[in-house]
DNA sequence: TTCATTTATCGAAAAACTTAAATAAATCGA
DNA sequence: TCGATTTATTTAAGTTTTTCGATAAATGAA
């Protein structure tokens, strides 16, 4: 619970990939829950690179997965990203 | 001026890393004003991994760099890490 | 000018990351 | 059960990043 350098080092470092982020772009337009399966279809890469990347989100906890039979569903962690921004905020405060 | 997805990723790499948050830190700590020399007392890396993690920062305008004749004294750009927070903030809106 | 201090750059080695082919595992439908 | 679909894992190659020694550049002080 809580934020700290070396969680924001961690997802920091899974944001800053430009298929990971086109990933939580698509959670975003797809109302807060993809499916695995479409991002086939919008990210130009191989199915073991993408599944690599969501593995990235996943162990940072920026998303959470929910198997729905054969498929896998995924959410944003929008608690995780508020304690990601509000440790921004504080390297702000003097 | 304004975030994008590619700003966004290099801004990510930028914080991607133990020692440049650190950096972050101290800049916070030093009434967000800190001159390179210091760093050397604080982070334990070489001078030129220092210089190297101090102008990946500066190139990604996360910071600004001051010469002061043979010190350079850093700043947080406080607006561009308001912009970052922005763009993680909408990641949230669905 | 000469020396000491501070910062930047170059070059190379090591570590980490990204990607995809091959393959495995899980599950659904017929 | 069998075949198709979806996701995960293993392995390896290529790329990028991190780090430091050596060295250069810039500046202040004596």
């Amino acid at each position: 619970m809580g934020m700290n350098a070396k969680k924001a080092e961690k997802i920091s470092k899974a944001l800053a990939d430009p298929n990971r982020l086109l990933i939580l772009k698509e959670i975003k337009k797809q109302k807060d829950c993809l499916y695995c399966v479409d991002l086939n279809q919008i990210i130009d890469l191989a199915q073991p690179s993408i599944a690599h990347h969501l593995k990235m989100l996943t162990d940072t906890d920026l998303i959470t997965s929910e198997k729905e039979g054969r498929n896998v569903k995924y959410k944003l962690n929008k608690q995780l990203l508020d304690e990601y921004i509000q440790f921004l905020e504080e390297l702000k405060r003097e």
